[in-house]
DNA sequence: CTGAAAGCGCTAACAT
DNA sequence: ATGTTAGCGCTTTCAG
């Protein structure tokens, strides 16, 4: 059990172990000038006292707190987690420490939690998506000093480093393989969020590779609030009602697909034959259902495993990998849900 | 633009507005006690140039960092962000910003990550449940000048308060709704997760209550890894070939009792008169499956609020809800798969 | 209402 | 290998 002036400082364990406060320090960073005995006297006393070093006075001195400011949307869709997995594990042995902040998808608040952790001085910003507030952009223009990392997508202008998919592609390669099977009468369902563009950049590129090909979207459908699997039924009922004669839905994601999905098969429709399905984003659910759902992956660990290697590598040398662009290739499983048909 | 020597001091600010140091922090506070017109001044100075206050020499200077360090053991379990944003709505207005950690259920992993983020000099702490490793324990037990709030869990001796429901208790009451419908030959499935004390202590509460009414577990499976669909389902197939006589299934969680469901229904079983079924968790999803699943809701929101309110509370008084003991109520429902048997 | 001085707890840079 | 000195950029405290 410790005395009460709790928490302690350097200057405790100087007194405490006889050794002085410098020399303390250098011990408890780990540098290895330092004699053997006297590293032991130190780490004792330390581990007996319970001391915890005070990171917010090194960070002031040394002028570094070893942090990486981590900015994405939601936690709550399932996608972010991977990419802060991906992040951590790159970020695991080199010192560096995430920070997340959540934006809800909301400009302000990503402009209010971007200035919250810039004034932590991080020695590198990871952020999803390239559109924000004119503030936002200029507190990143401003931060010249550090790596900027913009992540999941690649259609636009970034500020400094980019690494993702391109959503735009992503779409139009879903609309190319749709086609390419023989589907003709095709509704798009989404979650109403104008402020999701990549979502927007998905339904732009899909449109986009229909009219190349001289179709039209039969019908589409947005629905607010959260994409849970109820939304997804909902939906696709509401659609189906309006549009019986649609021969294939392509969702934004995963999760209203699966919604979907499973009405369709209670409503004894036949997938694919009668009416193909396909999701976005690969989540690991799709390998439970009953069909396995078209859908393509968003590369969520890559990038954010990659990210956090140029914020790192950028962090020992200033200058590598500045303006670095990463563009990563999603993938299609085609699953059950979306075949030639017959 | 802003010059190139950025980021940029007080002294900066106070050089282009004519006004001291001093009274820039202090309008940079927020402070009431300074002109309005010197206020006007500072603020537009602080604006054009891009100034953003380093929190850092901030925090060693004031003794407070107003961090909330917020561990717990997972991001992809689900239950989690949901209880991150009920400490955030709670921490929004106060001034106080949590900071997450996350332990992937590593005992050591969380003695790393509560020392790094004691380093921070936190505020309060709120961890995830109660059971630790001594060290662990140690950090926080001198911990004594600020909050520590122990959540979900309250079955067990904890550091100082406690928010969360007792899972032995929800464990059991799920039992006594099994048995009063009717249900013999029980089996449980669970993910094996040693380090998963609140699953342990649910199966514990379970079991128990079955002995009181003379029963013992039929069948037990637990499986490895993720608490995915695919899971669910490959369980479910295993314990009824290995146990066909099973009339009802305790899941230890939506997941994997969501992925059980799907397949018992392609097997043409009927539910809940051939199988019962009950989950945990009261996940979102459960309302989207094609028969909506018995399950317990865990209070995830409401323990992550009250918990942040109790560190809020602490903050502004030294001593308020010192040793606070919260235990929320988990309430069932039955859904479609557990109905009195005909 | 505003300012000057002192220091928060640590580390960089130089001694020795 | 170890110690000394001088801050890091802010806020507290006290004086005006």
């Amino acid at each position: 059990m410790t005395r009460d002036p709790y928490p302690l400082t350097l200057r405790d364990v100087s007194a405490a172990s006889g050794v002085s406060e410098m020399t303390v320090s250098r011990v408890l960073r780990g540098r290895r000038d330092v004699a053997a005995e006297t590293r032991e006297k130190v780490l004792q006393a330390a581990k007996t006292l319970g001391y915890v070093p005070n990171k917010i006075a090194g960070a002031l001195a040394s002028q570094r707190a070893n942090l990486v400011a981590v900015i994405i949307p939601s936690l709550s869709n399932l996608v972010f987690p991977e990419v802060l997995s991906g992040i951590s594990d790159a970020l695991d042995e080199t010192g560096l420490q995430p920070v997340v902040g959540v934006t809800n998808y909301l400009p302000e608040r990503e402009e209010k939690i971007l200035y919250e952790m810039l004034s932590w001085r991080p020695s590198g910003v990871i952020i999803a998506g390239l559109e924000r507030s004119s503030v936002s952009h200029a507190m990143l223009k401003n931060a010249t000093k550090i790596p900027i990392v913009e992540i999941m997508d690649v259609d636009g202008e970034p500020v400094d480093a980019v690494v993702g998919i391109s959503h735009r592609r992503a779409g139009r390669m879903m609309a190319e393989e749709i086609l390419k099977n023989g589907y003709k009468k095709i509704g798009f369902l989404g979650t109403q969020m104008p402020l999701d563009h990549r979502a927007r950049k998905r339904f732009e590129g899909f449109t986009s590779a229909l009219a190349k090909a001289g179709i039209e979207i039969a019908d589409q459908i947005f629905y607010s609030q959260s994409s849970a699997f109820a939304k997804g039924r909902d939906m696709t009922r509401a659609i189906l009602e309006r549009s019986p004669d649609l021969d294939f839905l392509y969702y934004s994601n995963d999760m209203i697909a699966a919604g979907g999905l499973l009405y369709l098969l209670e409503q004894g429709i036949d997938l694919p034959t009668q009416i193909g399905l396909a999701g976005f984003n690969k989540l690991e659910l799709v390998e439970g259902l009953p069909r396995k759902l078209a859908t393509m992956d968003a590369c969520r660990y890559e990038i954010g495993k990659k990210a956090a290697e140029i914020v790192a590598l950028r962090c020992e040398d200033g200058n590598a990998q500045r303006g670095q662009s990463v563009t990563l290739q999603p993938s299609i499983s085609l699953g059950d849900t979306l075949k030639r048909r017959p």
